[in-house]
Formats: structure tokens, C-alpha cells, sequence
DNA sequence: TCACATTTGGGGCAATTGTCCTAACCTGCT
DNA sequence: AGCAGGTTAGGACAATTGCCCCAAATGTGA
């Protein structure tokens, strides 16, 4: 059966967001699934095997999200603009833990963990989305460096969010980022 | 003497941002100073005592720098180019650590740690410092809104930063946030 | 029944925090 | 010089925790 392994990585995938994944132990991840610590020999040889199946599996979550995105909203603007608002739905853990991305590739930069690399391949498609999108939308030139921008705004917020907690900061970002977003799109578009 | 103190504050210092408080252990301090391990508490109960002691040294010193800026620079906007600009003269260290009051407020929050909160004033120093230089610029109305704001772009900036390290992309946002710096100072002014 | 996959609980080993005790040192006083 | 008191330093030690590994037990399907 996979489904334990799978429940493993589900459960130290949130205790990684949640907890960082230095401080989160096999103790941490056995109890709650009420498994016992040596178990964990037998689907993973050790702890960075761990962590690989969880960068793994939020690899492919996120490819399928933005997959999903790709076939909402009516215009491209109105795709760019539901990733701008991930900062609102998920308000509440991000004002706790932060962006779950940019945490653990900033926590494994400094844990010099040779996993770095593919964590921050999430960034990467969340850019190739978003320059897609904005390619999409009319954007003939710079649309990578408009979506590296996009992305950077939005950690932005999650960190100080994580600082502050601040509601109505994170609403305004939100707000700017998207009219910002329609300007760009706008501006691009053919004179006619 | 307090110069041995003042050293262990130093060295966990840097310590705290190179490899994170959590990974930090007091051998790590120690072995630099060539200091013994049970000295430590001597001068700190605890850790979280030195943490305290690094988070109290931060302070000092930013507000030291902050009051050294405010007598630099022609104008505000010169002051505040200084600040946007961090992002270049540091740009090693954020490319391998990043931002040392962003990643630590972000461990902190993730271990739940009381500190946080104390950690988070870092920030608050620059959000003011900017504030004022805008105010002095003849922005009249939500400085603090626009000073949170280039804090936050700065945060983003250094996150990506330690992601990718792509230097262009560094000096491409560095750019971007002084016009929009530039911009809104301009915008500000009394009609003439 | 047999072969295989899965799970269990324990234990080795290393790292870390924290306590305790002793030795060296400095300084002011007699 | 000699002494007393406080300060600085060093190492031994216990307690805890975490990672990794193993041998045995259990479940499962052919």
C-alpha cells in the first residue's frame, strides 16, 4: 500500500509550512498519524528523502492548480488577478507561516540543503505561468520580467503579513497589484 | 569585562543570519572565540537570552544607521535611494541569506517564538524612517501606507533574490522602485 | 502454507542544552 | 606582600532529543 507513504508526505508537507523543516522531527509526523518512528525506515531512507517527496508532491499540486486556473476566469487578467488574490484566501496562513514556497526555500538557502534548487523550481512555475498568461493578454515584451515582478510584490506582502498580521495591508497590496496588473495589460494592447 | 559579551553577541549575530537561530548551537559560537561551551552561561541562562541580546543589538545599530542616513543624501528622495538601494551594496549576503530581519521574523513566527514580535520592530524602524523622509518630501497623505509598501517590494526583491541569485533581476527591481520612488514624491508636490 | 509487503518497538549514536564544580584572575585593602 | 571578594574561564557530567538502523512480528494474497 502507498496510502501510508502518501498519508506521510501529506502530514510533513503542513508540518513543514507549519513548523519549518528543521524543527519538525519523525516524532512530530508519526503521532498525529499514529504510526510508529521506525516505519519511516522502511518508505524513506532518511529525512531529506522526506523532504524530496514533499517538494515532489507540491510540484505537482501546483502544476494541476494552475492547470485548473488556465481553464477559469474569462479574460487572462481575470487568471492573473486569482493568483494575486491567493494572498487573500490563504490570509490566514500566511499571516501565521508565511508563503509556504518562500519559507523553505529561504530555510534550506540557509540550511545550505542541496533541495533548494528544485524547491525553488515552485517559483519557477508560478513565473512560467504568469508570463504565459500576460503573453496571453498581449504583453509581447517582458512578460518574464513582469511575472518575476508579480511574484516578488507578492512575497513582499506575505512576509510583512507574517510580521504584522495587518488585514487592510494585505487587501491594499492586493488591490494595487491588480490594477497595476490591468494597467501593464493595457498599455500593451495595439492602438487601435 | 563586558568585550567577551559583546563578542558572543556579535558572533551569534551573524551566526543567526548565515545559518538561522534554530540550526545556531552554542558549539557554533562558541568555536570562533575560541571560547568553552560551559562559559556561555556565565553571561546567558539561556539561548533565548542571547537571542534577546542579538534582536537589542539590531536595534542599536539600525536605528544608529537610520540616524546616519538622516544626515546624508541632498535630498529625501536621495535618503530614500539609499534605503531601496541596500538591495545592491548587500547583494551577496541577501543572495545567500537574505534578508536578515525578514528571515529571522519568519524562523521566529514558525517556532512560535516570543520574540517574534520584538524582532518584527526591525522593520517598524525602516516603515517610520521612510515615512518621515516622505513626509519631508511633501507627502502629505499615507506615507506610512507607501513606506510599508517600499518595504515590502524590498522584501520581495530579496526573497527572489536568495531563490534564483540573478543579479540583473536585483538591479532591474532596484531601478523600478526608485522611479516609483521618484514618482510618487513628484506626484505629491503642490501644483505650481 | 509460503512468500512478500508492511509495521512495530527498541536501541545505538551523535548533537545539544543546561548544571555544577574548580581554577585562574583582577582589584582594593591592610 | 598577603588576603578577601567578586569576576571570568574551563571542563566534567546528566538529561534530553533526533536521526538512523535492525530484528522480529504482523498482515496479505497466491
Amino acid at each position: 500500500m502507498t496510502a501510508t507513504r502518501d498519508r506521510i508526505v501529506e502530514t510533513a508537507d503542513a508540518l513543514f509550512y507549519e513548523k519549518g523543516f528543521a524543527a519538525t522531527s519523525f516524532a512530530d509526523i508519526a503521532q498525529p498519524l499514529g504510526l510508529s518512528r521506525g516505519n519511516f525506515y522502511y518508505h524513506f531512507k532518511s529525512k531529506d528523502e522526506i523532504l524530496e517527496a514533499v517538494i515532489a508532491r507540491r510540484l505537482t499540486h501546483t502544476a494541476d492548480l494552475l492547470a485548473t486556473w488556465r481553464g477559469e476566469g474569462q479574460t487572462p487578467l481575470d487568471r492573473i488577478t486569482c493568483f494575486i488574490r491567493i494572498l487573500i484566501r490563504n490570509q490566514s496562513k500566511i499571516m501565521a507561516w508565511g508563503c509556504p514556497v518562500g519559507s523553505l526555500v529561504g530555510e534550506l538557502a540557509k540550511l545550505e540543503h542541496h533541495a533548494q534548487g528544485r524547491a525553488a523550481a515552485l517559483f519557477t512555475l508560478f513565473i512560467d505561468w504568469l508570463a504565459e498568461e500576460l503573453k496571453a493578454a498581449g504583453v509581447t515584451e517582458g512578460a518574464e520580467d513582469l511575472a518575476r515582478h508579480l511574484l516578488a510584490r507578492s512575497q513582499g506582502v506575505a512576509v510583512l503579513a507574517q510580521a504584522f498580521g495587518d488585514e487592510r495591508f494585505i487587501a491594499a497590496e492586493v488591490e494595487e497589484m491588480a490594477r497595476w496588473a490591468e494597467a501593464q495589460i493595457a498599455a500593451a494592447q495595439p492602438a487601435q
